[in-house]
DNA sequence: AGCACAACTTGACACTGACAAGATTGCCCG
DNA sequence: CGGGCAATCTTGTCAGTGTCAAGTTGTGCT
């Protein structure tokens, strides 16, 4: 589309002016986000925090849009690899919840659509590789011990493990979960719930 | 905390310059956040479509922040008064998903904490009526049916109902339910999944 | 060595949220 | 019934932001 972007993403480390600016960038993002939410995501702060003029993210990223696209791109990349090594349908739930507990900000970036170019290369092949990861772990349960669809299976662990890291992360399960680890209570309530299936 | 704002916020409908602005805005901030998200909202551009100047809105909602902390308190005055109508756990759930559906705006809003005003009262309360519907409708499920703490269950239904209208309202679930009516899939895969409890 | 290009800077513009201070309007109460 | 008064809205302003355009600096390659 702009054959003004530079577009070498993520070969070799840069090592220029700044060292690794996009990355610096990237891990600022990544801390303002998980602290305040993309809303409070300002490109110029970023660059001040990195020590760059303030039109300097631009050049990596382009814009607000392709910083958040680029994080969340990453982070289901992150999410595809955890969800690879589940053993199970029940452990890749717990590896859901523990990722959106370690990459809090990735996890909201990444489901917030409005806020991400959406035909993006690397979001959507990190996507497909999610989304592949998620259906070779529903494979493991038999259709027929579930329902009629098999994807029915996919959407309700989904749902389950989604719903439950998203209410995780915005505080609303801390009366029920206590003190107890959440992987724990998360695992427990799987458990219960996919007990027959 | 500030004295100097209005606090008249919902008696009867205001009947001054503009007919009811804050009607008017409240309704246009949630054609916005439908379409294009929370971070699309601008104060200026809702005085712009209500035909009022740059600086109305902040008679009504002090600023973006007390905007959006009334659609989430109304949002969830609405989805207790949904809720409490329900039959059973599992119309609960029915009824969670077409209040996500109905009014995507609100739903996003409730659910972005870092967006309000997390101890304004009308926020608060109404998040305790909807808390008090669902466990409501969590009582009917007998405790030792399904784990050792009865809260579990209503985690466990919570979860399941907000992951599957987050991903929903996301388009993370178009392939899955095809043409079918949403809440008929979640009304399977709930009975599916708590069929046992 | 020098060239091409990536990385960054400087400067500008339109837009936004927020605040202060003034103008207008309907309502209440004497 | 009319005068004050408070709620409603306007005007003006400021700092901050995203984005674009154009210039500058450094780097690796030939």
């Amino acid at each position: 589309m702009s054959p003004t972007e530079p577009k070498k993403t993520d070969d070799a480390p840069r090592r220029y002016h700044h060292g690794d600016l996009r990355r610096a960038i990237l891990s600022a993002a990544l801390d303002v986000i998980a602290a305040d939410g993309p809303s409070a995501l300002s490109l110029r702060d970023l660059a001040r925090r990195a020590g760059v003029s303030h039109a300097a993210p631009a050049h990596h990223f382009k814009d607000r849009t392709g910083l958040l696209t680029a994080i969340a791109a990453e982070g289901f990349g992150l999410l595809a690899a955890a969800l690879n090594e589940a053993s199970d349908l029940k452990d890749a739930g717990v590896r859901y919840v523990r990722f959106a507990r370690e990459h809090p900000a990735h996890f909201q970036v990444m489901f917030t659509p409005e806020l991400l170019r959406g035909d993006d290369l690397e979001l959507t092949t990190g996507r497909a590789l999610a989304a592949d990861a998620l259906r070779e772990a529903v494979s493991a349960v038999r259709a027929e011990d579930f329902g009629v669809d098999s994807r029915l299976a996919g959407v309700a662990a989904w749902s389950l493990a989604h719903g439950f890291a998203t209410l995780l992360l915005g505080h609303n399960l801390d009366g029920a979960v206590g003190d107890r680890d959440p992987e724990e209570v998360f695992r427990t309530l799987a458990t219960t719930l996919f007990r027959s299936v």
